[in-house]
DNA sequence: TGCAACAGTGACATCGATGTGAGGGTCCCG
DNA sequence: CGGGACCCTCACATCGATGTCACTGTTGCA
């Protein structure tokens, strides 16, 4: 599919397609007339783009973290260094710092909501 | 304490400290010359601001979640008008949404580390 | 008295993610 | 052929979080 599809597909505005092509996150076979040309599964990696981005990581790890959620179980994981392997163990111990933080938080909200619900009156939903 | 002793205490900037209270995260007594003065309360309330921000979350809206994680059984939960539940609520899917992405991506990231360590020479750590 | 350490404000710089527009090709359909 | 919809690149603007610097006032101690 050319970007305006996948655009409309991911709900991503083309401009930033191509800046996480030029960032290294994505990458488009070219048409003999210069127009990207994106296979299918770029649909979901585009969205696990921007659910990492939403989610407060830079373009730059996730560009470390994407070939290592790509083949979970490809095989290929021979090329990895030793200082890749101690950022990724570093980046998986910032992300669980930071699903606590948000759980934690996360859960103060809801209490807070459960509390107002039960002191005024009784909603349903 | 003043607010070197707080920079120091939460590892922030002191330009950080100044600019959360510009943004109406926090507040602090002034002394008689001007300098501000926090109360001991504030070093985990800038931890907590941190790691929102951290997690993603702009100042806008940790803005809006911290009265509610404030009085987390505080009773003063009266002035809560249905728009703010509703962009309570909202907040707290979304945050739900990012911890379940950060969830997914980080469990892929162990996994890939477990398969590595599992590949290549058996470490211990 | 003078200096060092700390505080204040204000302004400008940076960096990453994103918006927007100019100027110019390509494709298709009438 | 012409126009509309799509694509390209390039560049500049914006916005939020943060760094940095300049200038000034305050405190405390030698």
């Amino acid at each position: 599919m050319r970007i305006g599809e996948l655009s409309e597909r991911t709900g991503t505005p083309r401009r930033l397609l191509r800046y996480y092509e030029e960032q290294g996150l994505i990458a488009a076979e070219r048409l003999p007339n210069g127009y990207r040309e994106y296979d299918e599964l770029y649909a979901a990696r585009v969205l696990q783009i921007r659910g990492l981005l939403d989610a407060g990581l830079p373009t730059r790890i996730i560009k470390e973290l994407l070939p290592c959620l790509d083949h979970p179980r490809s095989g290929q994981l021979a090329e990895a260094t030793p200082e890749m392997i101690a950022a990724l163990e570093l980046h998986r111990d910032r992300m669980t710092a930071r699903i606590n933080c948000l759980t934690r938080n996360r859960d103060a909200v809801a209490q807070y909501l459960e509390a107002v619900r039960d002191t005024s009156g009784g909603g349903s939903s």
